[in-house]
DNA sequence: TCTATTCGCTACAGGTCGTAGCGTATCTGG
DNA sequence: CCAGATACGCTACGACCTGTAGCGAATAGA
């Protein structure tokens, strides 16, 4: 109903830009809102969570959030989208190390309690609100995806892989194969709620890298 | 908060059952009831549908919905279970055909507008209630595993598959398979909101059956 | 017929979202 | 140093939704 049209900020989550000319928003209470969100949407769930609970464990009036989240929505996907800060992608020598850096990686970040509730929170809203889901391909998803792009650049450059001819099909190519990543890891911590052990990790790699399935190889 | 700890019905919804004496509930309430809760699904998502909505859909007063279901989310799960009733597995020859088909029919399956948002909706739910998450593995998940379990007793029959010698690294293996192939489909339907097309589906079944990725076999 | 149960209807309490208005606090430009 | 502009906390509010309660009427078995 109330569509922000600016393009999303990813350091300041704030989102109506401060004029230069009156008293600046509290930066402090920025953190403090994200944190006791984060917090509240690990106890609660999404529907637990209320703007008033919020705003009464970020020590902030609930009005304060209204003037820089347009709703709970926006504000819980920023909150969420700030637990992927930290990923970054490794050069550790071969694409199996590699990819199976990325899968712990990735599992670190999904094994932390407030983690589970909040994503699968914010992709439900997401599966009925296109604006919300497009926010989570940029926040969330699209973030991780560069790491496997990288980590296939580093193999191409071990010379491990060789390029597709056609670029059209290597960004496919990429796609399916960070879906499968991803999508295995969501799956099995997110649906299943089963962790992701070093085990798990190395029969998976297995599986993408090898010809594990055809015996006929 | 009001578990009910009846064993889950597959085939007679309702849940509180009736007496022997008086007026007997309305079959055709219970699935009217139902229909239209997967319609306002379909159209609302899970957090624009009411109660009273659906009520006025199906033609009922909003107390009869809460006569036999205790809460929405029960009756919400309750409709969205038997999305998953028609899947099959199929013995198309090659275990790359068993793949892509056991892959088509289940985006099928998630490509109903009201799977999505029902699906996530449980499945976050599930994320923070271990009762609900034992429902999704054992209506939801486990049937689809079987499917993989008997694609790959295909191709052991048919000798394109040599059998794990420990059972339990099988079981292993299976699990891996498995989540590598629902967690794929998920994450591109549900949280990207991208559809599986057969292009999709071809490139996914290559990238698991061949050495895709490695180019030096 | 008698009795138990369901049905639709209306009303209601409790809670939440998001907004509006007010006085006060804080920062910048002149 | 002062005035304008903005953020802040507070209270109140309308609209909506969940889930319950009570009522007469309808529908079945005994």
């Amino acid at each position: 109903m109330a569509p922000t049209q600016q393009p999303a900020q990813s350091p300041v989550p704030s989102r109506v830009p401060s004029r230069t000319k009156g008293r600046p928003r509290s930066a402090a209470a920025d953190q403090a809102i994200l944190d006791a969100t984060r917090e509240a949407l690990a106890e609660l769930g999404w529907g637990g969570l209320t703007m008033g609970h919020v705003a009464i464990r970020a020590g902030v009036a609930k009005t304060t959030l209204y003037r820089r989240w347009p709703s709970k929505n926006e504000l819980v996907v920023d909150a969420v989208a700030s637990l992927f800060d930290e990923l970054a992608v490794a050069d550790l020598g071969s694409l199996q190390a590699d990819i199976e850096d990325v899968v712990a990686q990735f599992a670190a970040v999904l094994a932390r309690p407030e983690s589970q509730a909040a994503l699968l929170a914010v992709f439900a809203e997401g599966s009925r609100d296109p604006q919300l889901r497009q926010r989570i391909r940029e926040h969330i998803v699209d973030p991780q995806k560069v790491l496997v792009h990288q980590g296939l650049a580093h193999a191409l450059a071990r010379g491990e892989l060789t390029a597709e001819a056609d670029p059209v099909a290597g960004a496919e190519q990429i796609d399916v194969i960070f879906d499968t990543i991803a999508g295995a890891v969501e799956h099995r911590m997110l649906v299943i709620g089963e962790p992701v052990t070093p085990r798990w990790i190395r029969r998976f790699s297995d599986l993408l890298l090898n010809p594990g399935l055809y015996q006929s190889c």
